[in-house]
DNA sequence: ACAGTTTTTAATTTAATGCTTAAATACATT
DNA sequence: AATGTATTTAAGCATTAAATTAAAAACTGT
């Protein structure tokens, strides 16, 4: 396999470094994660979201809220209902790459 | 653009969401993705590393031990010297991705 | 304006993280 | 075996994160 399919990759300033955790931060929970998975397929609720993971619904909102702090998600109001949505592509492509990597069967796990 | 590049990605049963969630846990801190960016060179001594990101020697061990906990790394000996280097592939490219998306200057930053 | 949804906020408790310091281990050299 | 260097471990403390519960907002329909 070639070296040289990615062009060069920037420097690693620290405060770049600091950027990049905060955000792994705020996607590194199991119910964070899902959450982000289901809103890769289409928006959803709180409520509709609540079905799918066993948690309260404020916890839900809680967990959206650190989504949307660190401009992960968005959302539309339709009467009572918020509909949340990814809205940085950059996360779509990031958990699509998760999910090939680490979740696909014995695949692609040698350097 | 087209919908069916990747294909169809597995399911997302919650203990992968809580095992990926623990892994990024281990990443998602900006002394530890340092050290994985600085891993991705060459492999490097406690005191290299020590060099690059001012803390104490038993902080930047400590850190290593996650990383090593979670099999993302791995060492050799070399005298009283311990190599330490990256020993899963999947997570150079990670890594890669992550960089290419969040580092790089302005680019693909939309859906 | 009142009752019924849906969602958010706040307050509390508990658990997990991270850093610092100091002491211990591992190996090499003399 | 004694000293020196590199690394790890352990204890203590401070900070942050997560879940639960209860109360408050925001909106709809009557």
């Amino acid at each position: 396999m070639r070296a040289a399919i990615f062009p060069p990759v920037s420097p690693m300033q620290y405060s770049e470094m600091e950027q990049l955790a905060e955000l792994l931060k705020s996607i590194a929970h199991p119910i964070r994660l899902k959450i982000l998975c289901l809103l890769q397929e289409k928006e959803m609720t709180v409520g509709d979201i609540r079905k799918e993971v066993r948690t309260t619904h404020a916890n839900v909102s809680q967990h959206l809220a650190i989504l949307r702090s660190h401009g992960i998600i968005d959302f539309r109001r339709d009467a009572n209902f918020i509909c949340n949505r990814i809205s940085d592509g950059r996360i779509t492509e990031l958990i699509k790459t998760m999910r090939l990597l680490f979740c696909d069967r014995e695949e692609s796990r040698n350097a």
